[in-house]
DNA sequence: TTGTAAGCGTTATCAA
DNA sequence: TTGATAACGCTTACAA
């Protein structure tokens, strides 16, 4: 086949008609007869015509491209609702350009502009932290936005995030209803609003319960956070039970445990976060709370669509529910036989001090 | 702002130079005086300006742009070799776009179609099957393929995968020489070649030592894999290790021993396939045989790049070598204490023939 | 070093 | 329903 070179022009030329009939017949923007369309097809095919895109989108203004861009490609949160937002964008007509922020503020402004350029109709975007990157405020007029998940400012477009502080909640109130009183809460980085919401609502409502807390902040890798608690189950009594306040997280307190040969459930009860395949093929599988990434998907990618077609309301904060998978990872305290004699408080007197139901202070 | 319709003109009005010096500017293709640079940049970046990626992609025929296919967004093998791909694009200047053919060849073709139109300078697919879209035999002329993992027909682009023979040999060798000689070979796929050559390595390697091996096909999802294998479990005698072929079915073995209180390691020896925070991230953590992820994705960039540049030498085939991360989750044949006295063969009575050294016939 | 102007492949307008 | 033609914003000879 020749250099990839066919255009409109040579179809055109070889079925005898004009260049806009060829344009009406892919893009269906004009009625143009079946038998001639037909001919067109047929001609289209056999010289290996293909539409050019770039040339289109720049006549048409109309683009049918997304941009996505995640904060971390490697985390199976993100990349499930990616591939949902994928598959509904694909029934749209939409192709989906995407991009990593690394969780760095400055990759995430560059990758921004880069996507940008593209004039993408939409652009979805999961924040890396509370700070947006200035464009966002000024360079997105013409485009649709939804913002997700780690969303400090809802007034700037529509988000879709989870009732994160319900999240915490639910994990706490079973743990607690179970008779745990010593919880301690994994997080991944206390400068994301999500995660501080988490915490927030898991220690208020141990508080409720007249139980104690303490949020270690593990950073946001399995390896490194499984260090960090590792360090701090060293020199601090063990709580009856832990809360792990995202999928990183859930990860290093496991790799914690099983390095300490603690068994979860009967050692320390843990909830875990998010629902992963490995979350079941465990011999204690993992109770977890759980966002509904399907809806998450969905939302986004409905509130995108509105605003693509025109929508022009006020931006829309939409919230949604997580729910509690319950498995066997958390046991009621009676049936801790490791360890609930050692300790019923926090030992205060170690190193890092304790902070009842208060936004708990990173542990470094 | 404006109606995001700032041009190359409106800058060069504002500065009073010619489109053509903007242009320059931004392209780096002539000099520009640093001084009027400087006015233009200025100029752009108070109007709000950004280069319109269609325009000039229309104009120069250049593209910066590269499309990944791949079938499953939710195995986190393909999302983990995609991320580092994704960093080494943007190392150049390239954008990514993405597809996922969800497993299926149709989805795979017009999934193609789509990307191909945006006309980009390479594409990157993991096919989903053996038989790859008939695109790949004409369309793509102008353009850099490289194909990856899966790749049948390596005459037809450039291809990355790894010596999956050799990954099976590995895998079943440690066991053997742990004393195991009745294996279980969990496959994911018996259409898809890798799986088939991991599993033929891993007979073969077995078959040397004079044990046997059963292949039975899970399918690729850990929940029906845990399903179809369970089923199997109950129907036969237990093997005394099992290796799985992929990470999915590392999942589903897991879970299925975990239903069945089968201990990993002491009851079962297992051998999984990839590496994954969670393989850690347990009691016994997982052994399991890794493919060189980074220097996958790595592979895969060079070649295009270099495809790119106008290679023109005939495809090339690199294979990449696995190795295997041991851990705890298999133990000599004389550690199996729940098992090893109930079989020292494969119960040839029940409903599912047992096929020595033979590429498995799949379950269903 | 900078300016002028043509043209990339498509779609939109207008006329037939 | 179809055709002719201008225009989208940019790059690139070529001229200055």
């Amino acid at each position: 086949m020749g250099k990839s070179t066919v255009s409109i022009k040579d179809v055109a030329a070889k079925v005898g008609v004009s260049t806009a009939t060829v344009s009406n017949v892919f893009s269906g923007k004009k009625p143009v007869k079946d038998e001639l369309a037909a001919k067109v097809r047929k001609a289209a095919s056999e010289l290996g015509y293909q539409v050019n895109r770039a040339a289109s989108m720049l006549r048409s203004g109309e683009n049918k491209i997304v941009a996505v861009v995640v904060p971390d490609l490697a985390d199976p949160f993100f990349t499930s609702v990616i591939r949902q937002i994928e598959s509904l964008a694909k029934q749209d007509g939409f192709e989906i350009i995407l991009a990593n922020s690394d969780n760095s503020v400055e990759n995430e402004s560059s990758r921004l502009d880069a996507l940008l350029s593209w004039q993408p109709a939409g652009l979805i975007m999961i924040p890396c932290t509370d700070v947006l990157p200035k464009q966002l405020h000024t360079d997105v007029d013409g485009i649709a936005v939804v913002l997700a998940d780690r969303v400090a400012d809802k007034d700037l477009a529509d988000s879709i995030t989870i009732d994160n502080a319900d999240a915490g909640n639910i994990a706490a109130k079973y743990l607690c209803e179970l008779g745990h009183r010593n919880i301690l809460l994994v997080a991944s980085d206390c400068g994301i609003e999500p995660i501080r919401e988490r915490s927030r609502g898991a220690e208020e409502t141990v508080a409720g319960f007249s139980g104690s807390t303490f949020t270690i902040e593990a950073g946001s890798s399995p390896e490194i956070g499984a260090e960090r608690l590792g360090k701090w189950m060293d020199r601090n009594a063990h709580p009856t039970a832990m809360i792990a306040l995202n999928d990183m997280t859930t990860l290093a307190v496991l790799s914690c445990l099983a390095e300490r040969k603690i068994e979860v459930g009967t050692g320390i009860s843990v909830v875990g976060f998010d629902d992963y395949p490995w979350m079941i093929a465990r011999r204690t599988p993992l109770t977890a709370v759980q966002q509904p990434v399907p809806q998450i998907a969905l939302s986004i990618w409905q509130r995108l669509r509105a605003r693509m077609n025109g929508d022009k309301s006020p931006p829309q904060a939409i919230e949604l529910e997580c729910s509690l998978k319950v498995r066997e990872s958390a046991k009621p305290i009676s049936a801790n036989t490791e360890n609930n004699t050692m300790q019923s408080e926090f030992d205060e007197s170690l190193t890092v001090s304790i902070v009842p139901s208060a936004r708990g202070k990173p542990i470094h």
